[in-house]
DNA sequence: TTACTTTTTGAATGCTCGTTCAGATAATCA
DNA sequence: TGATTATCTGAACGAGCATTCAAAAAGTAA
């Protein structure tokens, strides 16, 4: 055997990086081997390596995705109110990484698993990200709307919090993401004034 | 070769238990070797099974040990007020977890590598211990003290915060432990009243 | 049809894994 | 002292690991 019937780099490619974002959620990266990735794609190990050169590198390509994609879908309007953007960053937050559950565990749990320089550009790009909430949160005290003695600390209690709505929160309990989303809000906006 | 000088059940016992919560921490659960864990020892690897059935019973150990520690450590006086129960809980929560980085880490994060039976033990005590806060927070709400929409929603997202002080907190840095139990406190305080 | 490129297989390489156990030495007890 | 018990070693087991690569089949373009 050899080449598979309908076989496409274009397929099998997403199709290597959605197996490995799955069972590396699931299992955790160690847990994971190359055997099993290959085969939730359906094919056999020594096919992966036409899509990565190596495990860490697979690893380290959907945790940059993750990092990036966040980077380019966190908005922030400075022309509106601290308490506008403050609002808009909560609900931003919680949709976010609801819709990519898997992938922000990995983003969370794995940063260990990666090399050195892997693991400095990743965290480089968390640090960007809560900047940006530091920054609304500096803008507001600037203008009086928020009452914070230490906004560093403000930031990452605040991303501590929305962060984890991920470890309890599933679509079709007791309450929409919209009231979930809302009842945090509440308690954010509480906190800072 | 065979036993050494000066071995005891006594001293190696707590030395595999540290040994393990160590690297586990350091490396995750499976990344973790029996051997590597055997040479922070300082033994062969067969001697570990003088102290465990397995390496899933060592992990488990590990997290059941923590979880019963931290039931018998946490405290609830009744008789105080709503506000001075939170406040003592947010206390003693950071306090706790500070000083148990490496077991908390573990406690977090290797619950997917527990067998069903091992994880709903430890889901069990992980409730218990989450139901403590929400008494405080439905108590606060009875006499008034507190205004909160949905105190099971609360109770979590004030765990997640405090929780992640010990993602970001090393002492010796910028603000002492208890500089920064009484910002998280007042942030507390504020989103609950 | 023919030549060329893309994609996959399946076997192989050298390692490390968790676990077991007979045998050996140290500590303890009578 | 001698007998018994506690503790550890070192080798071994079968299995699975990440990775490599020549060969083969499928797709593509002329």
């Amino acid at each position: 055997m050899a080449r598979t019937a309908g076989s496409h780099s274009d397929i099998t490619g997403p199709r290597v990086r959605e197996a490995a974002l799955k069972l590396f959620a699931q299992g955790g990266y160690a847990a994971v081997s190359m055997r099993a990735i290959a085969a939730e794609v359906g094919v056999q190990a020594g096919a992966l390596y036409n899509y990565t050169p190596d495990k860490q590198s697979l690893l380290f390509d959907l945790m940059e995705g993750h990092m990036t994609e966040l980077m380019a879908a966190s908005k922030d309007d400075e022309t509106l109110s601290a308490d506008q953007r403050l609002k808009e960053f909560v609900s931003f937050h919680i949709g976010f990484h609801h819709a990519r559950a898997d992938a922000v565990f990995i983003a969370y749990m794995e940063l260990r698993n990666l090399t050195e320089d892997n693991f400095a550009r990743i965290e480089a790009l968390r640090s960007a990200y809560e900047s940006g909430l530091e920054q609304i949160l500096r803008d507001g005290v600037a203008t009086g709307a928020f009452q914070i003695s230490d906004t560093k600390i403000a930031t990452l209690a605040i991303i501590a919090m929305l962060t984890g709505v991920n470890t309890w929160y599933r679509a079709g309990g007791r309450l929409s993401l919209e009231e979930v989303t809302a009842q945090y809000w509440e308690m954010v906006r509480r906190a800072v004034t």
